[in-house]
DNA sequence: CATATACCCATTGACGCCCATATAATCCCA
DNA sequence: TGGGATTATATGGGCGTCAATGGGTATATG
């Protein structure tokens, strides 16, 4: 499996180690398998990560964009001026930034959902309830979840 | 046969194995034939099933719609992240989370129902009565359903 | 030199792999 | 075609490996 799915509660040691789950690490190519980049969600009280490859894709929605609009500076800015790279070592433990901890509410436990090609960590208790939100806002417009979920070829 | 078909009983044993029916297995395409993934169904107490190939195919559906919108993060939430895969071991037997047996009600047993391109995982009880219950239903409205079966190519 | 971070080693529990058996389905040949 | 033999499926259990976690120590970096 290539893509980032599922979630998991794990623990931040004293030295503020976390265990990237598994499955995450084997999205990541063999190739830059110690490196992870991380980022401020813009939407929730949330952070991203993916693998470096995936900073391409991102440029190209953000090139996507109107290139005179307010937009364009705001996302670039916002994205990567914050993004952060940050390695995991041998047993698939990282550091996450002091900075995003405390943008995210985090303290001794990171809950991390898959996004499919990126991933969130999240507080637990924040993570469980913006999910829950998110399935509530797309139930009511199940047409559209169901066509996502079922449709053939 | 390349659709999940049938009803199968099996049982749950002491470290939390159930065998996916065979003809189930076989639907699975010879490449991917280790790893299924699972999710709770929208309408129903249980959980379905199917392989790693639908996943991609949402996947590829949600990464068409506007990155920056908001139905863009619903829709990865409350599918990725409420989607997990399983291995399937040797046995043709793999694990259902505790989190998904809670959902649907299943505890030594698990009621496996083809649903065509995906399949079902009921507490027995519970998804016989459903069958029960649809099958009412759909007689209610004998002329649509008239039309289903004996139409002509 | 002081703090942060990477590497090494250890522990625990979960999971995958291997082997075994019983029952059911299929085959094969006289 | 009958009946024994072979194969497949569902199920049980032992055991090694890996993932998550904790801690000591070397090393880098300012």
């Amino acid at each position: 499996m290539d893509l980032f799915v599922s979630k998991y509660f794990n623990k931040i040691d004293k030295k503020g180690r976390v265990s990237l789950p598994s499955s995450f690490r084997n999205v990541l190519p063999k190739a830059n398998r110690n490196e992870i980049i991380l980022y401020k969600s813009i939407k929730t009280p949330s952070i991203e990560g993916c693998g470096v490859g995936r900073l391409k894709e991102i440029a190209k929605r953000i090139n996507n964009l109107d290139f005179f609009s307010e937009d364009y500076d705001d996302f670039s800015t916002t994205i990567f001026s914050e993004i952060v790279t940050t390695n995991i070592d041998k047993e698939g433990r990282f550091l996450i930034p002091e900075e995003l901890k405390l943008y995210a509410g985090i303290k001794t436990e990171a809950a991390f959902f898959g996004q499919g090609h990126y991933f969130q960590i999240w507080d637990q208790k924040k993570g469980l309830q913006n999910t829950e939100d998110s399935r509530r806002r797309l139930l009511k417009e199940k047409k559209s979840l169901r066509m996502i979920l079922t449709q053939q070829k």
